[in-house]
Formats: C-alpha cells, structure tokens, sequence
RNA sequence: CGGGGCAUAGCUCAGCCUGGUAGAGCGCUUGCUUUGGGAGCAAGAAGUCGCGAGUUCGAAUCCCGCUGCCCCGACCA
C-alpha cells in the first residue's frame, strides 16, 4: 500500500499538490471576494509564531512598533515619480463613504463622493514619510527606527494562497538616517535579521543579495532579497530590504539640521516580509503526506492522539495522556491533547497533513506499561511504511525538547542540500542557459532545474532591459547577485563584458 | 484586457449531445458490529442544477443575455 494523505503528488502536479496542502492542512482558504483568504487557526497559528520570533529580532535591532491608517490619500502616492508608477495599476481606491437604499436596492450614494479618493495602502512609505517629516528635525533624531504589523492591498492580476493575494499581511520596517552609509548599514542588518530568522526559525535556507536594477522597488537606490528555492526548483523571494536613498525624503521633505547646522535630507530604509513566508514553508517542507512544519514555527509541536475505544478504561487512559501533556507543558513544549470525539486514526491522519512535528499515540497498552508511542513528522515513512517509536513515558519527556531541536535541524539541513546542491554553475552562454530550462511552454513538463549562477558585469538601462527580456521569453529572472561572493572570474554572460559578481538566474513565483 | 474552460449536495464530479420525478463517490447523522491503528454493514439528512429572460405541455438538458470562478497570456517591489 502507498497510501498517502494527499491526493495528488509533487510529483503529479506541484501546484494542485500546493493547494491541497494548503486546504487539507488546514491553513487557509478561499474567500468570498477574489484573490483573498481566510487564514484558519492552524494556519494563522504558524503566522503567530512567525511574528513572535521576527517581531523580537526587530526589537532586539532597536526598532519600536507602531501604527499607521491603512488609508493613505491618494496625493500622498504621487510624490514619489517612480513609486507612482510602480503601484498605480495595483492600487484599491476609496471613492464613497455612503450607501443608500434606491428600491430596495443597496447602491453607492453619488452624494457621498469623496473630496480626495483614499487609497488602500499597497505599503506605507508615503504615509510613514509624511510623518517623519514632522517627527524628525535635529540629527540628535537619528536613526529613526519604526516597524508595523499590517495589512496591506495590492489589486494582483494572478492569486495564490499565501504566495500572491490581493491583501496580505506584513511587517514593514521603515527607518530615517543622517547620512548614505548608516542607511545602507541599516538595510543589510535587517537582510541579516531575515536571513538568520529564515534559516533558524523556518528552517529554509536562502541567498540574501542585491537585486538587479529592474528588480528594484519602485522609489529605490538599492533593494536586497533573500531568496528560497522550492522543491520544484523556482525560487522564492521571500523578503526584501531596500536602501531608499534621498528619494522618499526629497518627495516628502524630510529633512534634518546637521551638528554643523546644515539641513540635510534624511536617508531611508525600508524593509519587510509577508504571510508568503507561510507558502515558502509549505513548498519548502511539505511532503505527499502534507505540510512538515519546523517546531519552531508550529502552533502545536507535540499532539497527543489518545486511541479511545468507547470503553471504560478509556478514562484510566485519557488521565495518563493528561498528566503527559502536563509534564511537556511545564518543559515549555506547546503540546495539544485531542480529546475530539473523531476515530483515532483520523485525528492521526489530520496532524500527519497539518504537519505537527510529533504525532503521539497512546493506547491502553503504552498507558499501562508506562509507554509512549510516537511518529516523528520529519521522517514519517519507511518506504511506505510508517515509522512508529517507543519510548518509557519519563525518557521521552526528558528527550522531546532534544527530539524538537533534531526535528529542527533535520528539516533545515533537508533543505540546505537541496539549495546547495542545485545551484549549476558550468553554464557558458546565453544560448546554453535557455536550452538547459527549455522553451516556457514545457515549463510544466520540463522537471526540476534549480537555479543558475552566472558572471555578470552589472548593466543597466536599456541593455538590462533587453536581457530582461530575452531572460523572460524562458521565463527566467535574476534573482539577485548573492552577497556571499566566490571571486570573480571570466566574462559577463550576457555582454562580455569583464564579469563583476555572479548573479542566480532562476524561474521565480 | 485577449484566448480557452467551467458553474449540479459540504467536497470531487456524472447526467446535457438525443428535454420527461435530481444522481454517484467521499464527507456528515443514527444504529449495530469491529478495535494497537486510514474498519465493516445498514438506515438517514442534505441541492431554488450560478443569475435572468425565452422556446416548450414539460428545461439541469435547447436558445439568448448576464455574473462569477479556473487555466494560459499580459501584469507582478
């Protein structure tokens, strides 16, 4: 038998084997209005943790939290040419602030159109910026160090859960400094910060580096990424700082006098990461069994599934798994005990899709032999068969933090030879790139490719433009140029010129 | 916005061509059996067949219009 709790395979089909991860795990679902979800408990429980850990990296850092409206006036949007242009087609606009019943009709009241339309902030750096502008006067300021847990609405041609949605939930970091080099210091900590925290709490290993110029957010001098690969090999951007120069200061007059009494434009940062990092997980981790969430980051790390058999002696049995679950909850553990009326095998079933790390079976034999039984999630199957531990209820105690810690460190190094191991990097030419990822309509039958690492002489303009597009008829993008560099040798791939780095050329959601 | 497809029970879908009482599997409820692991049997609940207009004695089925969703493309810091 290799029956597996999906019903469709990565290997079938990845994207419909993402969806059903996502709805069988019970992380999300669709909603009534397009492109929109509804994050369920277990799903917004992962969300929870990720803000937990990220939310005290940020502090650790010196950043504060704080609040901005989620409507921003849509003059604030023009002052920034290029940010204009970058999120103008994706913007929700408030135009009304009135129905009114027309026949038993509910329709928008023409009386009660706005002055000026609001915007539904798509990200906040103008309203944020309109509000350094005021706070900020004296160098003695500096840093300015602000963070946000929001939402934020960008009108999306395509939807995916998690990946892409019209509305989605963030952090957005945005900090004002006296001069070029404490901004750019500041936009490569926070690269940091979310690379450790990826790699440490999520368990999936990136590349942070800098994007190249058409890559860049709108507004920006330079955007950083960190960038994961999926287990179909596209690649993930799966946060992003920016340097923001003087743009946003210079639209927004932010400025400061100087210890010498000059007034000087502040220089910005900006920097965020989104529920996406949820769809990362999923297609990082998840197997034809379901999602393997890293403890980390799980809302439940130890499930307890008593075998109930409708029988007396079912009492005797749930008394042992709750002093079990006593026990791992004084050690800290987050640790669910599911008494739900369901069969047991079920309930075993629904914690191997939601993906908690340890799955432990009582029955009435391990209670009165002073026994547990347990699966690890990380490593469920041998072959088809499951892999099913024991252990004297006392040892697995003692062991279960170090059990979670493996757990951990097993999926990120799962995940780290992936990434490692499938980065090419012997590819000579233009012409050998898109023959080695194939024309983009075998995309869906061409398998797993990786990504690819080629020299490059950092153009721009209208000769990145054009390799841009050359790069997109194969669907190729490049991701970033990795900080981490090897030293440079040879030419640049797609001009000749002399090389300066090595960028990774990939297909990307 | 272009090209294609779809809309029938909670879910996945059949029925439509050739009009005649609304179907299956899974899930759900109840009962009996089973009990160291994704159980069996039986009974049951559940659908204005996306919306509107039309043809017809009669429409899920045929015609017209509309809406929504999915896929491909365009778009996507």
């Amino acid at each position: 038998m290799s029956k597996r709790a999906l019903s469709v395979t990565r290997e079938q089909n990845f994207p419909d084997w993402y969806q059903a991860i996502v709805r069988d795990g019970d992380m999300a679902e669709t909603s009534p209005v397009r492109g929109c979800m509804i994050i369920k408990p277990w799903g917004w429980g992962v969300w929870e943790r990720i803000q937990a850990e990220l939310d005290q990296r940020i502090k650790d850092t010196g950043h504060d939290n704080c609040y901005f409206p989620l409507f921003i006036p849509m003059s604030f949007i023009a002052k920034e040419a290029e940010h204009v242009e970058g999120f103008a087609k994706e913007m929700a606009v408030v135009t009304h602030h009135r129905l009114k019943n027309e026949g038993g009709k509910l329709v928008v009241d023409p009386d009660a159109k706005l002055e000026e339309p609001l915007i539904v902030r798509p990200t906040s750096e103008t309203i944020i910026g309109d509000a350094f502008q005021r706070w900020i006067t004296s160098y003695r300021d500096l840093p300015l160090l602000i963070n946000q847990w929001a939402n934020v609405v960008r009108w999306e041609m395509r939807t995916r859960l998690f990946l892409r949605t019209t509305e989605f939930l963030w952090q957005e970091g945005h900090t004002a400094h006296a001069d070029r080099e404490d901004a750019m210091a500041e936009t490569l900590r926070m690269l940091e910060v979310y690379r450790e925290f990826s790699e440490s709490v999520l368990a999936m290993p990136v590349i942070a580096g800098e994007k190249p110029a058409n890559e860049r957010f709108p507004g920006a001098d330079s955007t950083y990424s960190i960038e994961a690969m999926m287990q179909d090999g596209k690649a993930l951007q799966a946060g992003t700082s920016h340097y923001l120069g003087t743009h946003f200061a210079e639209a927004q007059n932010i400025q400061f006098q100087s210890a010498q009494g000059t007034r000087e434009f502040c220089h910005t940062t900006s920097w965020g990461v989104s529920t996406r990092l949820i769809g990362g997980v999923i297609m990082t981790h998840g197997d034809d069994d379901g999602l393997r969430l890293p403890p980390r980051i799980a809302p439940r790390e130890i499930v307890i599934v008593p075998m109930l058999r409708d029988k007396p002696d079912d009492a005797a049995l749930l008394d042992y798994c709750v002093a079990i679950e006593k026990d791992l909850k004084a050690l800290g553990i987050r640790t669910l005990l599911d008494k739900k009326p369901l069969k047991s095998a079920e309930k075993r079933w629904n914690w191997v899709r939601r993906g908690a790390p340890v799955i432990v079976e009582i029955g009435g034999r391990d209670a009165s032999g002073g026994n547990v039984t347990f699966m690890r999630r990380d490593k469920l199957r041998d072959g088809d068969k499951i892999i099913s531990h024991s252990r004297p209820r006392d040892q697995f105690v003692a062991e279960a933090q170090a059990l979670l810690n493996d757990i951990q460190a097993t999926l990120y190094a799962e995940a780290k030879a992936r990434l490692d191991g499938n980065v090419i990097t012997d590819i000579k030419s233009f012409d050998e790139l898109t023959a080695y990822f194939g024309a983009a309509e075998t995309e869906d039958t061409g398998g797993f490719k990786g990504w690819v690492r080629v020299p490059w002489a950092r153009p721009d303009g209208a000769v990145l433009e054009a390799i841009a597009d050359r790069l997109k008829a194969s669907k190729l993008t490049i991701r970033n140029a990795p900080l981490a560099q090897d030293k440079i040798e040879g030419v640049c791939l797609f001009t000749g010129d002399p090389a300066k780095e090595y960028v990774l050329v990939a297909r990307a959601y």
